[in-house]
DNA sequence: TTGGTTTCGGAACACCATGTCCGTTACCGA
DNA sequence: TCGGTAACGGACATGGTGTTCCGAAACCAA
């Protein structure tokens, strides 16, 4: 069920299930979807997809497998920085996504393990990060994987409304409301002499609450 | 398919089917069980279960049915008030909720529907009190409805960890996170005025970033 | 208790989607 | 050009679904 340098055949059903299958699940719900519809939209024989994926669920996996490959490279790589999350990155991924595959993806409810992959990715990403690099200002009675875990959710629950409204906002200006909505409850967690310091330059302005 | 003054028989085979259910979907994904199963553990026949329910989905629906219109009655009650969510009281429902139906069912992958008809009633709630209460001291650039999106999925997704991870903490102890953690950023919306007035005492503590 | 009504249960059934196997055809790479 | 590999269509076994029929059992009201 892999292929390492696949015939150009091979590529060709690949690509055409993987369409078939992104116009499909932007249709329907998932499990509304026959194999059969794959086969007919995709007009590729019944053998032929059997002999590039084990199900239905497999050609989910395949998408869902690759497109989080990018985001985790993308998130992983601003862990490794200051930066607790690489929102506007995502954002502007989400946005700049020329494939309507993942829109397409997001918007549809057989997305519920990507969201739910993005969230421990994430998730994990940040706990590193605040770990890593602000244990000495953090001190606060609440847990660091809770932290984690509700900023990770505030972000994607942003970034799946936006997704769902088709995108309404540049993605400068989503960057801005999640970094005004859902961080200042975690700054404030974090000792006041280095508020000024990473992240965003926009917290003291914030903490002000003078430009609003 | 509805009971309006049910016979004791389809009372004891609606309670037996749920019951079955709810040990089922704690045990596998929902996808993977079957009706067979079902009819196995309520010890009930095929024909009885089909006189009842549509399908296995409707059994699903019916459940989560009923489990929401009681978390949706005591969202709109406390929309009443100025308080934009009692998550205090949902905190404390999930927590003292006797049957298990409850926690395994947010537990299972089956709960996707729950979380987002939660999300969606939740949302409408804070949006409505947002604009019935805190209209005009509520100036700035982000519209209400992502604030009310952006709030409900913050406290879902806290709610979501805390039945996930065996509540480990008690009710008011999460309360007391999710106000620390998501609602500056929704204060800060709100003009300096009215900052100590409603929701919540803790207000001016968090703000002053002392007691941490 | 009785008698009419409703539900239950079991077996058999048609239906449909799934996943596999075959021989043949078309295409690819070298 | 030629050997290998993938696509194809059709047929097939499998397994879960939802329905039907009918006798037995449980219910409820009188």
């Amino acid at each position: 069920m892999k292929q390492e340098k696949a015939d150009r055949r091979s590529q060709r059903t690949r690509r055409l299930v993987s369409a078939a299958f992104a116009e499909l699940v932007a249709e329907m719900p998932y499990d509304k979807i026959l194999v059969q519809d794959i086969l007919d939209r995709a007009g590729i024989g019944r053998t032929t997809f059997y002999a590039h994926y084990f199900d239905k669920e497999d050609v989910l996996n395949s998408i869902i497998e690759q497109e989080l490959e990018l985001l985790t490279r993308q998130i992983d790589r601003a862990a490794t920085g200051q930066r607790l999350i690489p929102s506007l990155e995502l954002f502007e991924h989400a946005y700049h996504s020329q494939n309507q595959q993942l829109r397409a993806l997001m918007q549809s409810r057989a997305s519920d393990f990507l969201w739910e992959a993005l969230q421990v990715a994430l998730c994990r990403a940040i706990e590193s990060a605040l770990t890593t690099h602000w244990t000495e200002k953090y001190s606060s009675p609440i847990p660091v994987p809770v932290v984690s875990e509700y900023l990770a959710g505030a972000f994607l629950t942003l970034l799946k409304w936006w997704v769902t409204a088709d995108m309404p906002y540049p993605p400068e200006q989503m960057e801005r409301i999640f970094q005004q909505l859902a961080l200042p409850g975690v700054w404030a967690l974090l000792t006041e002499s280095e508020q000024k310091a990473g992240i965003d330059a926009d917290v003291p302005t914030l903490l002000s609450r003078t430009h609003l």
